[in-house]
DNA sequence: TTATTTACTTTAGGTGCTAAAATAAATAAA
DNA sequence: TTTATTTATTTTAGCACCTAAAGTAAATAA
């Protein structure tokens, strides 16, 4: 009689143990059991399986005695060689190219300077695939196989339809790119936005465990969010939710890159906030347009040194932020409100007005119990997002690829 | 060998099939097997479980010829009378009680005048036990059992601590309530926000079908959303999502019944449309703070009729309203927005300006492709709303409780 | 050396599914 | 009228997968 497997049980209970191994480390079998609900008899089957596929391995015996009584637990690991993934952080004249194994650890990672914003879709399809192929040369020997490609942008775009809708870093709109792609490498190309990618790696820190409810804020060059329910990211209908940068703070308000009023972004982001200011300090030349870190730094360091002017500036962005925060809290009522992103370098002088203005504009009802912290910034974090996600997202096929 | 059930796709399964006959009605074991993707010897198992503890009954033939070869259908349908639920929608100075049956039908409904606003949260509770023990003693013969009872309220309410946090029908704030109540009548006891109740109902509707994330607006005396991600209503950590009245137009706006300035309720509710009127234009007397449903027609109709001064208060609430939906569409991205309530009345004098400070507000990417409809409005709806989900919320109950 | 403890594996039995076969109940055709 | 066909439902047979319990392994404590 054939097998028809309308029964996915076996599945989920084996993609949970391959998840709880990439989460814990290595495990012991009647510790996966207990920790996925299933009964020790099952996870000996499934590792049986798994261990035979080549995914998992036994670790070897503790060189220092195991603790207590008792026949000794033997650990179960993934076997980092059983995949790969290739991950890009696209982001404004720069991409990031790196390697994760199946274990989710970083094997390679590097920078590349790229003139982004004068790229054609064609143009960057192309440089995509030379990276993504001198990579694949260099660093793919021992992997069973390349599992996929993530491609973690900032802005918006749609993971469904893999295309890019807006995103700062690019001139051009409404690209189409992880199909090509996945012809090209033969391999499930993953399209994700850079802030969903870091919620990821935030919401599984210890600190930020029992969160169902998780906002995470991104300053930087633009203002960024995303909104993980449960730990998964809320997309919305294509893709553009949690566009906080481009909420209101006041309507007819500051110019924002969008071409609109009164967003956000326009008043708390690094552009915004340069923009404010070299109107009237003396700040480092650039473009200040797109201001460098450097000149950002002598910024926020006018500011902490008590200059006037650039604590004005970083007092009204603070009230903006809290503005926007308030409607997050009516809209979303989150367990917690993280805010990072390159741009907490100037939280300190914005918290204060930050603070005020989430008072001043909503009822202790609506403020709720929501805690509002800021947290440090790793410009890794967002690569190592997208492994997660990239391992997440084909470990199915990880597992029937190999059976 | 003692059964331990921790495979579930029976129960599943069977609820599945109860669901598909209270959204479906009369449906034959072939097609519940179709619709729910299991086979129909499978239905056939489940039905025979259910017809023997009463929840369903099979369908007498059709009198008229039914069409085709073959054997005919024989129809199966859920037993009204397996169980019943008690709704309460909770409004200012106003109660309604509904008794729905087990597939989803409203038995009966009355309405009662109570001075909500001067009840202490004691004589709320002695009065919801009042009017729920009458409704029962004349209402509940026939039925095999109270599944549970609802409460529709107006405001914020945490559904899973069953406490009313904040409520413009009452005086008091964070008040237990579910649990009382379940004591009192040995059974669930379920605490809802009316939007969602509403939200539930438009979103069955087939109009609104493949609206996987679906927001829904309700103006009236204050202004209230509801959030579907997938039909299931969002709720932030404590229930007090979808706050859309008190998000922000304008910060230090026009006061708000919060005691906060600037949010959209104090631009596009009754009391903010008739406060702006009450000072230029002659109006029926009444109480302005809660204006009537006569005294805000006198209204749209003098704007309908080409009044000047009406009609800039609508433009300006449309205005607000339309910012306010613009930061729904950055935040939630949703597939259809509907606005519905009492204060629909007004939505054509306001809609222009509405639509006008969308596309004043936000870049063409997050518009998106989200409708913007408006529904009419039918008071009998929350109860409808809140009966499906007492149901659903029970079925699990009714299943275990009559094997 | 033996008892105890803990981990893992094997065995036996159960649930619940599906495909296929059997049965039921109608219409269409001969 | 009888037979063939069609469609619905039920029964049967068999499979996947899980768990509890029994069995085995491998350690420490007595």
């Amino acid at each position: 009689m054939a097998l028809t497997s309308t029964d996915t049980s076996r599945y989920d209970n084996t993609l949970a143990v391959i998840r709880t191994l990439r989460d814990q480390g290595p495990v012991a079998r009647v510790d996966l059991g207990a920790l996925n609900g299933i009964s020790s008899a099952t996870v000996t089957s499934i590792s049986a399986e798994l261990l035979q596929q080549g995914l998992i391995k036994e670790r070897p015996p503790e060189t220092p005695r195991p603790t207590g009584r008792g026949r000794p637990k033997t650990l179960v690991e993934l076997n980092p060689q059983a995949a790969c993934v290739v991950c890009i952080k696209l982001s404004i004249n720069e991409i990031q190219v790196v390697v994760g194994d199946f274990s989710g650890q970083v094997r390679h990672s590097e920078h590349h300077a790229v003139p982004t914003l004068t790229l054609s879709a064609d143009e960057l399809e192309t440089l995509l695939e030379e990276k993504i192929s001198a990579i694949c040369a260099q660093q793919l020997n021992g992997f069973q196989r390349l599992a996929g490609i993530c491609l973690a942008v900032q802005g918006v775009v749609s993971s469904q339809s893999g295309s890019i809708i807006w995103s700062p870093a690019l001139s051009f709109r409404n690209a189409p790119i992880s199909a090509q792609l996945a012809d090209h490498f033969h391999c499930s190309v993953l399209l994700e936005n850079d802030a969903n990618c870091i919620a990821g790696v935030l919401a599984a820190k210890p600190d930020y465990a029992d969160c169902p409810n998780l906002v995470v804020i991104m300053l930087g060059y633009g203002i960024g969010m995303s909104v993980l329910i449960n730990g998964v990211p809320y997309l919305g209908a294509n893709g553009s939710a949690a566009e906080f940068g481009h909420s209101k703070y006041q309507p007819d308000g500051a110019l924002c890159a969008c071409g609109k009023r009164g967003c956000i972004e326009a008043y708390a982001s690094d552009y915004a906030l340069y923009r404010a200011a070299a109107d009237h300090l003396n700040l480092p030349a650039g473009d200040s347009a797109h201001p460098s870190e450097q000149q950002m730094q002598a910024l926020i360091q006018m500011a902490l040194n008590g200059d006037p002017s650039a604590q004005r500036i970083y007092t009204e962005a603070g009230r903006a932020l809290g503005y926007g925060i308030a409607n997050i809290l009516a809209l979303f009522n989150p367990d917690l409100v993280l805010i990072t992103g390159s741009g907490v370098r100037g939280f300190d002088a914005m918290q204060a007005a930050m603070h005020h203005a989430i008072d001043d504009a909503l009822v202790a009802e609506l403020r709720g119990a929501t805690r509002i912290e800021s947290c440090a910034w790793d410009r890794d974090m967002t690569c190592m997002g997208a492994i997660a996600m990239a391992l997440h997202a084909t470990d199915g096929e990880t597992l029937s690829g190999t059976e």
